[in-house]
RNA sequence: GGGGGCGUAGCUCAGUUGGUUAGAGCGCCGGCCUGUCACGCCGGAGGUCGCGGGUUCGAGUCCCGUCGCUCCCGCCA
């Protein structure tokens, strides 16, 4: 906190702010007990408020009839207690938390409320049952991990608030009881009270009203925008979730790209994810896709997908040459040295199929040619090639994937990422950022055309 | 909508092949304790094993149903 709070009866200062240069002074602070500690003749109290901890102690002879209360202090019980700070023995001095160098001497302390036992522990950081957290969401809110959380998010938002304001832009609201405007998901809908058979919809995204405010000439404009989507939710999605919404009039892609960088680098900062300063790569669609698979690629490990359509025409290999009569592409991942058994090699079928292809092939590089159940269709020169595309080396797993240009790189892309995981090749530590730019607007369907996600 | 996992003390969990009185850590209650900070020591309370039915001499354990939670897919970007 940058400032005390103004003095009352309450508190005049904030007790997780208190310092070793406010030894000496005497204050009063308030909060909630976190932690007791009951030595019989001494005791101590963790007093928790926004800014943090502070230990107070009680003695029987200074403390006066506050000792008694602090015997019958419990955990969330709610206090308010004047003192003298002072500075810890060195000893005693608690490097764990900011106010550790010091602890307040209570001089008198007044209870203004009890608790019950909580049901679930404030103090520290378990998984507890989400219904249950739900159920007492004002202490589970009081807990460390959900501040810190809150706390985070008011310094995102603040930061787009501030980043953009400087760059011009209009902060506008947009309505929420509105017309369906259809994303492709479910709209929320609510009964309109005054044209019985009526509905609202609640907004997916602000996407009609920011076009309509840059046909009025507003021509910068944001949003941290309430958006509603009626789908099922998974682990990391909900069916209300807020998104910055930004839109601008009379700009090329680098306006909007050198915005949402300055942007973004000041909020990427506040996680402290490590990511460098901008400009910050740029990769083309086909690019991405090529080699990763993906119009989001992973570059945090290897794993490149190659083509080897090339290196593989003519072949015997009629499942290769039927893909590639047909128009479609060969394309290949060198997995590195890997011991897959059989069965774990067959398994990979599976995966390939969840991402919308058919099978995968493989081969061992073994002694300058191939272990694999169809190195007898491959020919020494054609093998060769192939090796050399994917750089394999003795003991590399090679897997192939021959289908459509699209489905191929598709289920390659998503092979990539569950063997990354499998072989813990992915370093969590570590983030890696970049535009894919270049997008198509449209991309082929099984009926005609749909619209490609950006 | 489909599939997997889970449901045992206030919380987090263990519970073997179906077998005596269902356990642990934390929390809670009581006692002791003047330098702890996840304080320590001693003692104690606390259970409809989600719910209903079935199999069995016997069910926390096996079977069927049901409810709830959770993850994945679909959906959604």
């Amino acid at each position: 906190m940058k400032q005390p709070p103004r003095a009352n009866a309450y508190r005049d200062a904030w007790a997780g702010d208190l310092r070793a240069e406010n030894a000496g002074t005497e204050v009063r602070v308030a909060g909630w007990v976190h932690r007791r500690r009951d030595h019989g003749g001494l005791i101590f109290i963790d007093l928790r408020d926004r800014a943090g901890i502070v230990q107070l102690v009680f003695h029987p002879e200074t403390s006066g009839p506050a000792f008694a209360l602090a015997e019958a202090l419990r955990p969330e019980h709610v206090l308010t207690a004047r003192g003298t700070v002072v500075e810890r023995e060195k000893a005693n001095v608690n490097d764990n938390i900011p106010t550790g160098a010091i602890e307040v001497q209570v001089l008198g302390a007044e209870r203004l409320a009890t608790a019950e036992t909580p049901p679930f522990p404030i103090d520290e950081d378990v998984e507890v049952d989400e219904m249950l957290r739900l159920r007492h969401r004002a202490l589970d809110l009081r807990r460390e991990p959900m501040q810190r959380a809150m706390k985070l998010r008011h310094d995102v938002v603040q930061t787009m608030r501030r980043e953009l304001d400087a760059r011009d832009f209009l902060e506008i609201e947009t309505p929420i009881l509105t017309r369906s405007t259809p994303e492709g998901a479910r709209d929320f809908l609510v009964p309109n009270r005054r044209e019985p058979g009526t509905w609202y919809a609640l907004p997916q995204s602000p996407q009609l009203f920011k076009e309509l405010l840059m046909v009025s000439g507003y021509e910068r404009y944001y949003q941290i925008a309430r958006c509603f989507r009626d789908e099922d939710m998974r682990a990391d999605r909900q069916a209300e979730f807020t998104q910055l919404d930004v839109e601008m009039s009379f700009v090329e892609e680098d306006d909007v790209i050198e915005t949402l960088e300055a942007v973004m680098t000041k909020v990427f900062a506040l996680a402290d994810l490590g990511l460098p300063e901008p400009p910050w790569p740029r990769m083309s669609y086909a690019e991405a896709m090529s080699r990763f698979g993906s119009d989001r690629p992973d570059l945090r490990f290897g794993l490149e997908i190659r083509d080897i359509t090339e290196a593989v025409r003519g072949a015997q290999f009629r499942v290769f040459q039927s893909v590639i009569d047909g128009g479609g592409v060969v394309r290949a991942i060198n997995a590195g040295k890997r011991e897959l058994s059989r069965s774990e090699l067959d398994g990979l079928n599976e995966i390939v199929q969840r991402h919308g292809g058919k099978a995968v092939a493989w081969a061992f590089a073994e002694d300058g040619g191939w272990r694999s159940p169809i190195a007898k269709f491959f020919d020494e020169d054609r093998i060769a090639a192939v090796n050399a595309a994917l750089v394999a080396g003795e003991g590399d797993l090679l897997l192939f994937a021959a289908d459509h240009e699209r489905v191929a790189a598709g289920a390659l892309g998503g092979l990539r990422l569950e063997l990354a995981e499998r072989f813990g090749l992915i370093p969590d530590d570590r983030n890696e950022i970049l535009w894919t730019v270049d997008f198509p607007a449209f991309e082929p369907a099984e009926h005609g055309w749909t619209a490609v996600h950006h």
